[in-house]
DNA sequence: TCTGGGGTCCTAGGACCC
DNA sequence: TCTGGGGTCCTAGGACCC
C-alpha cells in the first residue's frame, strides 16, 4: 500500500514572523492583507481570543489592543524564503516531495515501513523545527484526501503533530465526526448539494456510489469519493511552470485618474513580467482589468477588461507594458472611482522550443498493419453494439448527460485519474435526422 | 472607513482540420 | 435506410484550493 503525507506549517505567515521575535511565542499574533486591510494569519493565542480569519482591522483593532496582540503587515518576500527553507527540509526524509502551497507539501511515501514512518515523520518535524524556527503538523493516509484529514487530526488532537491514519476500525467513526465541507475539494456549495442527497459527512460521502456523486459535482467529486475509500486518483506531481501569471492590488486609497491606473498597471505588469521571467516563459497574451469598489453600494460601479494577444510570444517588459498601456486606456472611463486593477499573463509558452517526440519512430509494415487492424476491431464492436441498440446500458458507463441529440455512440477511454472506472467520451457530429431517428430508438432501449 | 492575492481543473459547445 | 471517423483548439462559466 502507498502512503502519502501532507505537511502544513502551523499559522504559517505567523510563524514566520514569530522566528525573528522569539519573545512573542507564546502570544497573540496576528498578520494583515496588504494595505493592512484585513486579518489574514493568526496565531493559536490569537484564533483563541476570537480573531477570525479574514476580520476587517478597523473591527477588531481596539479588541487587538485589549488582548496586547501583536499586529505584522505582510512580507510575502520574507514567506518566500521561509517556505523554501522547509520544502528543501523535506527532501533529507523523501525524495518524493509535491510543493502544494507556500505553507503546505505532499510527501509520497511508498517503500517505507509502515510501523516506523511516524517516527521518521516525528524526526523531520523536529529537525524542520530547528533547522527553520516553523512548526509543522503531518498527517499520514493512503490517499491525499485521507492524508488532509489526517492533518487536521495531528493539528487539533496530538501532542506531537504526527497523526497515521491506517487504522480500519476506527475510520468509520473519525469519518463520522467529519462535515463533508471540511473535505479537501468540497466547499460550501458542493456542501451544501451533497446535503439535499442526503449526505452530511465524510462517512456518508466515503459509503455514496461514486456514479451518483459523479453526476453532481462530475468527475471532481467523483475522485474524492475514491479517494475516501483509500483508493489513491491523485498522485505527487512535480511542480509545472504556471501557465498564467497574476499581479493585481487594490489600491489603498480610491483613484480616478487615467494617470494612476497607467502607473498602478505599469508596475503590476513588471512585476508578472519578472515572474515570467523567472520560470522561463514567454506570454502570448495579457489581460488587464480595473474595477470599482463593489463594496460601496451607492458608488456608481464599473468592471471592465481587454485582452491583448501578440503575434510572437514574449517576456520583455517594455513590450508587455506597451500592450498594457493600449488595454488600460481602451477600458478606462472617467468618473468612476476605481479600487482595484490587476493584469494576468496568458498563453504562456517555454523560452526554448520544446523537444518533438514520435510513439514510434520507425514502425515496421507489421505493427503499421497492427494497428490499423486494431482501429477497425474497435470500429466493429463499436457498430456490433450500435445494431444489438445496447450501447447505452447503464453498465457500460455511458453518460447521456449534456446530450443535445445526435450523439450516437462514444468511445471508451481510460481515464488514468480515476482507478478502476472508465469515461465515455462522447461526440456530437452525426446531426442528420436519420442518426437522430437512431439515437431515440438507442435511448428507448436503455 | 474597511472588507486579499494569487492559482487550478472541469464542462460544454462550436469551429476547424485531416 | 441512414453512413466517415478521430481529433484539437478555443471560449466562457463555474467550481475548487491556499
Amino acid at each position: 500500500m502507498s502512503l502519502y503525507a501532507l505537511v502544513d506549517c502551523n499559522n504559517f505567515y505567523a510563524s514566520c514572523e514569530r522566528v525573528f521575535a522569539p519573545h512573542l511565542i507564546g502570544q497573540p499574533v496576528v498578520v494583515l492583507s496588504n494595505n493592512d486591510g484585513c486579518v489574514i494569519a493568526r496565531s493559536d493565542e490569537a484564533k483563541a481570543v476570537g480573531i477570525p480569519m479574514g476580520a476587517p482591522l478597523h473591527d477588531y483593532h481596539a479588541m487587538m489592543k485589549k488582548h496586547g496582540v501583536a499586529i505584522f503587515s505582510s512580507n510575502y518576500a520574507l514567506y518566500g524564503d521561509m517556505s523554501a527553507r522547509v520544502m528543501r527540509s523535506f527532501h533529507h526524509f523523501t525524495p518524493d516531495v509535491e510543493i502544494y502551497s507556500i505553507d503546505e507539501a505532499f510527501l509520497g511515501l511508498s517503500g517505507f515501513d509502515e510501523t516506523t514512518l511516524p517516527d521518521h515523520m516525528r524526526r523531520m518535524r523536529r529537525a524542520i523545527r530547528q533547522w527553520t524556527g516553523i512548526p509543522v503538523s503531518v498527517g499520514i493516509a493512503p490517499t491525499k484526501t485521507l492524508a488532509k484529514l489526517a492533518n487536521r487530526i495531528a493539528k487539533k488532537y496530538t501532542s506531537d503533530g504526527v497523526y497515521m491514519m491506517t487504522d480500519h476500525d476506527l475510520m468509520p467513526r473519525i469519518l463520522g465526526d467529519i462535515e463533508v465541507e471540511d473535505i479537501w475539494g468540497i466547499s460550501k456549495r458542493w456542501g451544501a448539494r451533497l446535503r439535499q442527497l442526503g449526505i452530511g459527512t465524510a462517512l456518508q460521502l466515503q459509503q455514496a456510489s461514486p456514479r451518483q456523486i459523479r453526476q453532481s459535482l462530475s468527475v471532481v467529486g467523483e475522485r474524492i469519493v475514491h479517494e475516501l475509500n483509500g483508493h489513491p486518483c491523485l498522485t505527487i506531481e512535480e511542480v509545472q511552470p504556471k501557465q498564467t501569471i497574476m499581479s493585481s492590488r487594490s489600491f489603498g486609497k480610491m483613484v480616478s485618474d487615467l494617470q494612476s491606473l497607467e502607473e498602478a498597471v505599469a508596475s503590476y505588469t513588471a512585476r508578472a513580467a519578472e515572474k515570467l521571467r523567472q520560470q522561463n516563459s514567454r506570454a502570448g497574451g495579457i489581460y488587464v482589468f480595473i474595477r470599482t469598489n463593489r463594496f460601496r453600494q451607492n458608488d456608481p460601479q464599473y468592471s471592465n477588461a481587454a485582452m491583448v494577444g501578440f503575434d510572437d510570444a514574449t517576456s520583455d517588459t517594455a513590450s508587455l507594458i506597451r500592450a498594457a498601456m493600449g488595454a488600460i486606456r481602451h477600458i478606462y472611463r472617467a468618473g468612476y472611482r476605481y479600487h482595484k486593477a490587476g493584469v494576468m499573463l496568458t498563453d504562456l509558452t517555454a523560452q526554448d522550443g520544446g523537444q518533438m517526440s514520435l510513439l514510434n519512430p520507425d514502425p515496421t509494415p507489421d505493427e503499421t498493419r497492427q494497428s490499423q487492424d486494431k482501429r477497425m476491431a474497435v470500429l466493429d464492436r463499436i457498430n456490433t453494439k450500435m445494431g444489438q441498440g445496447t450501447l447505452f446500458h447503464a453498465t457500460e458507463g455511458i453518460t447521456l448527460k449534456g446530450h443535445k441529440g445526435g450523439n450516437i455512440y462514444g468511445r471508451r477511454i481510460h481515464d488514468p485519474r480515476i482507478q478502476g472506472t472508465e469515461r465515455w467520451r462522447m461526440r456530437s457530429q452525426f446531426k442528420s435526422p436519420a442518426y437522430t431517428t437512431r439515437w431515440n430508438e438507442l435511448a428507448q432501449v436503455k
